[in-house]
DNA sequence: TATTGTTATACTCTATAACTATA
DNA sequence: TATAGTTATAGAGTATAACAATA
């Protein structure tokens, strides 16, 4: 018991970690994507929404919002109804990074699945709720 | 099956995510104790070795060991075979670090796979090494 | 010549503290 | 007063380039 989560835990981060490596470019980093998929799957959202789903806080937050604007892949609007927010969305160059990340990502897991056998097929289909209610709990 | 890679890859990314943001790494960084782990586990070894074994470079590694030698996690001995080479190895103060540490970072994990019925700690255990391979490929 | 470890330097991501503008 | 965003500054981890010592 003490071993199997050990065990799943570092499986699960190390298989995290190679399946991350699959970006659409090798200049965007990990936390500029993560940024991109949150516009990408969230809609335009202000700096301190952003901070608060990344973890991190709004100084740093701000730094990585500023470099995706740099190149052009998130751009800045000012709220019309509080003067003080301002709004971040992703640019269509931002949408293309992040979907071409994304193929990327699923070509890779998909041919490595493929090349397993259907019994270790269907242990991973019986394993997949599982490990879904583990991350949504 | 038609989308298995795709519901288990959100999955492995979701789950790696959520077991990250629970580090509530408070005195030590993950980079450190990740080489505390490999000198735990592994025994003795050379910089090279550590580096390559956390795929990083030499001098980002020798970074690394020069903190946790400064803070008497760690101790470097020449090799007396090879006077190229500086056997690195962790202290008692490291192991003491490494395993508390452990113990508290795991804790998220441990809780919620002890909510798990034991056919479904069962069939994580039969994805483990599926996991791993995949992770290894 | 090749390998091992190291120093010098720079960039990214992170944090805390303090400031501005607005509510 | 409180909130949203930002700037200033610092620390950790990473990289490349260049170097010394040894094989």
């Amino acid at each position: 018991m003490a071993e199997l989560h050990d065990d799943l835990r570092i499986a699960v981060m190390r298989l995290a970690r190679r399946v991350r490596l699959e970006r659409a470019a090798d200049d965007i980093t990990d936390a500029r994507l993560s940024v991109l998929f949150v516009l990408l799957g969230g809609g335009p959202q202000t700096l301190t929404s952003l901070s608060e789903h990344e973890r991190v806080t709004p100084p740093s937050m701000n730094r990585t919002v500023n470099s995706l604007v740099d190149d052009g892949l998130a751009v800045r609007t000012p709220d019309p109804d509080d003067k003080r927010k301002m709004i971040i969305d992703i640019t269509d160059a931002g949408q293309d990074v992040a979907l071409e990340t994304r193929r990327r990502r699923v070509a890779w897991f998909a041919d490595h699945v493929a090349e397993l056998g259907d019994d270790e097929r269907s242990v991973l289909e019986a394993a997949l709720p599982i490990l879904r209610r583990l991350a949504d709990s």
